[in-house]
DNA sequence: GTATATGCAAAGGGTTTGCACGGTT
DNA sequence: AACCGTGCAAACCCTTTGCATATAC
């Protein structure tokens, strides 16, 4: 359900294939987790002449087959990755803004009971989970001492 | 460590007693939830003079006194409550935008979890959990049929 | 040839900041 | 009297939109 060469997912829906398409979804890959302009970054590396609003236009292509998914980490611009990586949640320090990523299964029983009490169908790798790393605990912890 | 009167808490940070912080405070506990924008509307009810920037810098000042917390509910403007009132996560749905509050205690053993396997002190309430709510899954169910 | 995609520039939310004035302590 | 807090305006970041041109089909 998910393993056609790109083209054709977009050929499917009706998308035409562009230079510019084929660069933002090659940058996603390549970025692992890329901001909005982060990918204008790269894109720009090859292309210099591709724009800011495609950049926004593209990525929301990209994600409407499936191709990409976004995660919103905080208050910033959200990060883009691709579709094929292994599911996972992003685990935000609010001190040191360091992202970690951990497996998607982590959140299975928590989601499993979200379903059952609340009938909520939560999509834990869309939002990002804040709180503090172990480095940053351990500092605090160092500090009182 | 939580219950002396408003006044005090910020006086005891070197932070002075003024009309606009008080009219933001009550504000956000008669909003119960409330964006920047809609407490500057709600303030202004009573003190119409008070500019947007007064609210971002108050309600900073409020919160760094922990009389206040904010939340990222998704893409627009965070939505600030007071600290008093019971700990919860926001479940919001992905299609009709609905917020729901529920305990924070439903994620007891994912926070647990989170430190035993990553060492990693989550902050449920902070982040918003996405996904699809009760009557957005029926729905969708009923016009697959 | 026709519809879609792009570039550009402008506008839009949401938030922050510099500065002079005014109010709290 | 000293300093902090406020209003105002400008600037900022991130994103969207209107329009004319270019390009994939």
């Amino acid at each position: 359900m998910a393993s056609r060469p790109w083209e054709d997912r977009l050929r499917e829906q009706g998308f035409r294939i562009t230079p510019q398409r084929q660069l933002v979804l090659e940058s996603v890959n390549r970025l692992g987790h890329g901001t909005p302009e982060e990918i204008l970054v790269s894109v720009q590396e090859t292309a210099s002449g591709v724009n800011l609003s495609t950049i926004y236009r593209t990525l929301e292509v990209l994600e409407s087959v499936s191709l990409i998914t976004h995660t919103h980490i905080g208050h910033g611009a959200p990060v883009y990755h691709s579709q094929d990586e292994s599911p996972h949640i992003h685990l935000v320090c609010d001190r040191c803004a360091e992202v970690t990523s951990v497996p998607a299964a982590a959140a299975a029983e928590f989601s499993l009971d979200l379903q059952e009490t609340y009938g909520f169908d939560a999509h834990m790798t869309h939002m990002a989970v804040t709180g503090v790393c172990t480095k940053c605990s351990e500092d605090s912890r160092t500090e009182t001492q």
